[in-house]
DNA sequence: CTGAAAGCGCTTACAG
DNA sequence: CTGAAAGCGCTTACAG
């Protein structure tokens, strides 16, 4: 099979010892044995199994990352840039795509403990019991990134959601709008869900605009359901003249809803939309949205955990990591001259 | 630390063969003994270590991957299918986005090797000679997915790329243009890039059609590329009516640039993708694409490889394994009248 | 500075 | 059916 380091040690002419001395970058090494070990790895093509490795160092370098669905760009985006700030910092990501499978996600959560990950990143919302139980004894670091399920003490990296719903519903409100319909997230999710949904609520109350429940709808964040809650809002006997979709996803499918019924965005109803992916760049009109840093989120994800990992516990960030969350207009809202 | 095999065992009275005899399920264990062990083992929380498995069973059960650019809408759709079917199959992935970092890719390559993965799956062209060395001596199963690199001699799942452009031309002659566009891909790779350009060229000429260079860029797949050749083509003093680009990521870009240049899709421009990624439908007009089977490829492709895998060499897929191609026709196209 | 030996947490012949 | 012992490929005290 493959070459382990007692054929290098034999080569070399000296004890697996001195091999293992030389790996690992010791000093006391003598110049002369440093340069046989080199040499007999270089003509031997030896790579040092990181298993073994593994097995007496208890560090496996593998973080364990659960992602919802992974062909949304929002997750890809977040996910390059986990696997960048881990990689950079010697770690390698052991990558789980459960796209809604609580089951798989049970199966995964004993893969990634089989596997001794040292931490785990989680990007969903839905926990259940059963979950909560098992990662709470699981006795690795966990952390959530872009989500903060209910009744679970682990730390979430996210923005001010109410603050950032809140701002995208004004701009809206600033814009002249006093009709805006909202297409929310999932409520098991505080910020994301309940937030974004108080922050939109609160804004119209703060402004006397009326809440009307005929203009508000709840979707799974992806494009089909912002299609469908925008048709279901659509089939109303009055059309508000902006919406608000709590992701970009959601907005896209609000926006080609809106086309396919032979109305305008933004001439007929404005659409705003939430989280700044790639998305709001692709589509015409361009989507104006409430930007998270999601780049930087997964930077910042990965770094927590590192802290986490090497305190071994005892690191305490101080509760939730709140990102800095920026509105960007872009083309598919208009000005209402008379409402 | 963790629990192992050894608290289990003295948790039940037993020796450590036994606990490991009923945790990989063999019988000639009395169902007593058995008894006793899985109760300890529930009562621990014993999980056992795949690290110390590994070690002594000489299978990692880790595929290793490398994505050219996970935030792709069909990378990341070829990689939900990939991680379904390892998944399914006992594998775990381990992922590397490298971003077109080539020194990235053989730093991931070597920590492959590390892990001892079992199998890697590569999509990307840009193989240089010092990578194309290193896998050939890796001793471990490679296989290409959706590209084909030049000069090197392990499998690719693709479709046959030539006679799909081919195809996707012909659709647009089909329809009554004879000033078509090209927007072609990377030259490295044979069926993306060589492929897919002789299919649109002699689609052409078959059909007694000029080749018109001012209308043909080459791009990198990417949205912004395609917008910025779209951009360089409609520069020219004459305008094709309708342009066939070798990835939906660069239609789009370029129905965008039409778009931002006033002009209509398919008014004035028809596009045609290439892929059949979600993308076709995400954007207005829908996309007419020639569609490969993306999540069929990603299955196959780990399929083939687990073959590979599994038959330690001996397997003989018969070269590269080429999937059905599929034209469908969408909203971005029109039919000339008076050319 | 260098090496023999123990040990990481498992599985697998080998005996019984 | 059950267990003691060797071994997977490394690292790390411990001696020298």
């Amino acid at each position: 099979m493959a070459v382990k380091i007692k054929d290098v040690a034999k080569k070399a002419g000296v004890s697996v010892t001195t091999v293992s001395r030389v790996l690992n970058g010791e000093k006391y090494v003598k110049d002369d044995l440093k340069l046989r070990v080199n040499r007999a790895i270089e003509e031997l093509g030896y790579v040092p199994s990181q298993i073994a490795r593994s097995l007496v160092s208890r560090k496996t370098n593998l973080i364990g990352v659960i992602v919802p669905d992974i062909t949304s760009n929002f997750y890809s985006t977040i996910l390059s840039s986990i696997e960048e700030t881990a990689s950079s910092n010697g770690y390698n990501l052991l990558v789980c795509n459960i796209s809604e499978d609580i089951d798989k996600e049970f199966k995964y959560l004993t893969i990634f403990k089989e596997m001794r990950v040292e931490g785990i990143v989680i990007m969903h919302e839905k926990i259940n019991e059963e979950i909560r139980t098992f990662i709470n004894k699981l006795n690795v670091p966990v952390i959530f990134s872009s989500v903060k399920p209910m009744d679970q003490e682990f730390i979430s990296v996210i923005i001010d959601d109410y603050q950032a719903a809140y701002e995208a519903t004004e701009h809206l409100i600033g814009l002249g709008h006093e009709r805006i319909g909202f297409i929310g997230g999932d409520m098991r999710d505080i910020t994301s869900g309940q937030n974004r949904y108080s922050g939109y609520r609160n804004a119209l109350t703060d402004h006397k605009l009326k809440i009307v429940y005929e203009w508000i709808r709840f979707g799974d964040y992806k494009v089909q359901s912002g299609y469908d809650m925008m048709r279901e809002i659509l089939r109303g006997k009055q059309l508000p003249t902006a919406v608000f979709a709590v992701s970009d996803d959601m907005a896209v499918g609000a926006m080609n809803c809106i086309y396919d019924h032979k109305l305008q965005v933004p001439g007929d109803i404005s659409v705003v939309g939430f989280d700044g992916s790639q998305l709001t760049e692709l589509v015409r009109p361009r989507l104006s949205s409430m930007e998270q840093p999601i780049y930087e989120m997964g930077s910042v994800t990965v770094g927590t955990l590192l802290k986490l990992i090497s305190a071994e516990g005892e690191y305490d960030s101080g509760g939730d990591i709140i990102m800095k969350h920026r509105f960007i207009a872009r083309d598919s809202c208009r000005r209402i001259v008379n409402p």
